[in-house]
DNA sequence: TAAAACTGTAACAATTCTGTAATATTTATA
DNA sequence: TATAAATATTACAGAATTGTTACAGTTTTA
């Protein structure tokens, strides 16, 4: 049984293009041109993943994951968000979107079909999977929370992001440049030390009480998220 | 070791430009003026990144995306597309180019640089996930972490690259100088008997409890890793 | 619009790592 | 076995990296 995709997505030649490569790849394609279009389609049936151009016009792409979150047929659904560079890359990298995941333009057929099949993978195991969790650490993505063992943390913005991108990969590395790439977002400039800044904000949230510290710092390189230190 | 950055422009000073300026970044360049020498550098060996205007004659750099990603030696190699504004942006931004980036003419060169940082290190991601075993000794790359036995053993920054060399040519025997060249750098003056002493931290690391000696010692040439001495 | 929260930087402290030199030990060989 | 040469071991000062704190400017919130 193939697997339904819906696209939103207002340019026609993006759209028949990445149209054309979902398909070849054994996935059935829904396409609507503009947000009511798209409503209409997600009441009619519901697909198995939305992809949406962060710019379409009215009702925007915020707009429909919104609605999309809001309306108990379709709250859990997979939303991949594609994006320009710079284009408010903040506001969807943090999850005010409400999207699970997002792609920044320009973006290769390879990764675009990778990264649904990760997202709906994701979905499959346990098909109301809006958490990320790593040892004691869980982060409700839906709403935006974030506990250690059971107790809540409150994080700002840029330690949520931070924390967000080491759950989405536990213990691995990240040199400082990288963070910067990928929790602050291509082309900001801000110095390398603001990291360990931020890491230490994190620290000391998170490691709370007598919990054992859950960053390491691995030294001349950068950090991970590790239980095992 | 020095990355290779391909650049296929054909507006000379536009050329001479960008290839002084990623020269001046540590990087080693090689140009092509057209589509057609650019192929031929590529078959006669891969770059770590290519660069590539957009408006360069036939083969005009949609082909030469379309080859690259074409050809399997090539297929994952990072492509950022120099575009002048509204020059078909549209084109670039989505699928059908196969970049992974895309600059705007006109850029600056710390923007230049940075985008090419930022991509290197996006793809050495990938590649740097594996990890390297020999005999009863693991080390772990994306977690940076080495195991004797199953120990988790702690090393510094120089002892670890020096034994992530001494694992991706194991039993090869180093002489200190090229440990100095291959761990340390090119162009790095430190004493020669310094690679003794830091072959001695890693030994008092890596050589714990009754385990016998892992690092073989060459007289009056150099190291090597070894577990049959 | 005032208060609160957040961000990026810089300065200083604490920690870890490096390279070197001095001394001890091992090895080859005369 | 004595001797020279090479390597091992140790100690240490200063270099490099990271941790911590404070603060001014900005953004968000009430």
């Amino acid at each position: 049984m193939r697997k339904e995709i819906l696209i939103i997505e207002d340019d026609e030649t993006l759209l028949s293009m990445i149209s054309y490569n979902i398909k070849n790849n054994n996935f059935n394609v829904r396409e609507a041109k503009n947000g009511e279009d798209a409503l209409l389609l997600l009441k009619e049936k519901t697909p198995d993943l939305v992809l949406i151009d962060w710019m379409i016009p009215a009702p925007s792409g915020i707009e429909i994951c919104k609605s999309i979150r809001r309306n108990k047929n379709t709250k859990d659904l997979p939303i991949i968000i594609l994006t320009a560079r710079g284009e408010e890359e903040d506001k969807v990298k943090g999850l005010e979107s409400g999207a699970d995941d997002y792609i920044v333009k320009p973006f290769s057929p390879i990764e675009l079909i990778a990264r649904i099949n990760a997202l709906l993978r994701r979905y499959n195991k346990s098909f109301v999977e809006s958490s990320l969790e790593y040892s004691d650490i869980v982060m409700d993505l839906r709403q935006q929370k974030v506990y250690r063992s059971k107790k809540k943390i409150h994080l700002g913005p840029t330690e949520f992001k931070l924390l967000k991108h080491f759950l989405e990969n536990p213990q691995r590395v990240f040199q400082r440049e990288q963070l910067l790439d990928n929790v602050w977002g291509h082309g900001i400039y801000v110095e390398l030390r603001t990291v360990d800044t931020h890491i230490r904000r994190l620290r000391k949230a998170i490691n709370i009480g007598k919990l054992p510290n859950i960053i390491r710092t691995v030294r001349s390189f950068g950090y991970s998220l590790d239980s095992n230190q």
